[in-house]
DNA sequence: ACCTATTTGTCCGTATGTATG
DNA sequence: CCATACATACGGACAAATAGG
């Protein structure tokens, strides 16, 4: 995986980041349950801040690409589906937060709030 | 709109600030098309960081309750609904994620999966 | 058309906390 | 217990869009 940052872009440094990892990603050059450099690494390989990768990390993780944990690192999601009840109720919740015009981080935030 | 962080809090301040700017607007508190304090403002009087402020705007914003514009600030988006069906059907979902001993993170990566 | 103040957006730097291994 | 590495919060600086005079 190559990457590349240019500060001269008018797009943020962090989505440029975000748009290239997601690309490796999506064309397979980087493998499910494949570790990302950590952000101080790689911070210091592309010469920008630490959270300007960390937040590019972020998107990356609320997107669903990666997980990211404390001590672990940046690890590239595995996406299994075995759950098909709970599949169609998604699917039920999902288009009605669609008709109620929520966002996917709305309604994510709602049911993390209704988890506890 | 009575706005206050807990710093002793386990949650972040940035997620309590959403929480409580999102449920002023659920609440009707706040109107559709008011216009939130600028950040510096609110940073100010909560006595946190700009910063701080700023994200949980930004989380709103993705989240589509408020618009966000440089040089005229936060204005909460147009929306009147009802969101009492939705808050059940997460109920459901929610108690049968823990049956399946799910992680919110991995039920929100299914949700926004389902979301396309 | 110009200038200025306002306000969010991004980036950098530093410090501290916290889960992982 | 200790090192690792992300998470949050603080601070400062400048850029860019908006609004108003």
């Amino acid at each position: 995986m190559l990457l590349t940052v240019d500060p001269a872009a008018p797009q943020p440094l962090f989505e440029q980041l975000v748009a290239s990892i997601r690309n490796a990603i999506l064309s397979g050059s980087v493998v499910s349950g494949e570790r990302l450099p950590t952000a101080r690494d790689l911070a210091q390989s592309l010469d920008i801040n630490l959270h300007t990768v960390l937040r590019a990390y972020q998107v990356l993780r609320d997107e669903g690409f990666i997980e990211l944990r404390r001590g672990r690192g940046a690890v590239v999601t595995e996406r299994t589906r075995d759950y098909e009840q709970l599949m169609a109720d998604i699917g039920r919740l999902v288009s009605e937060a669609k008709r109620l015009d929520l966002t996917p981080s709305a309604l994510s935030d709602l049911i993390r709030e209704a988890w506890t």
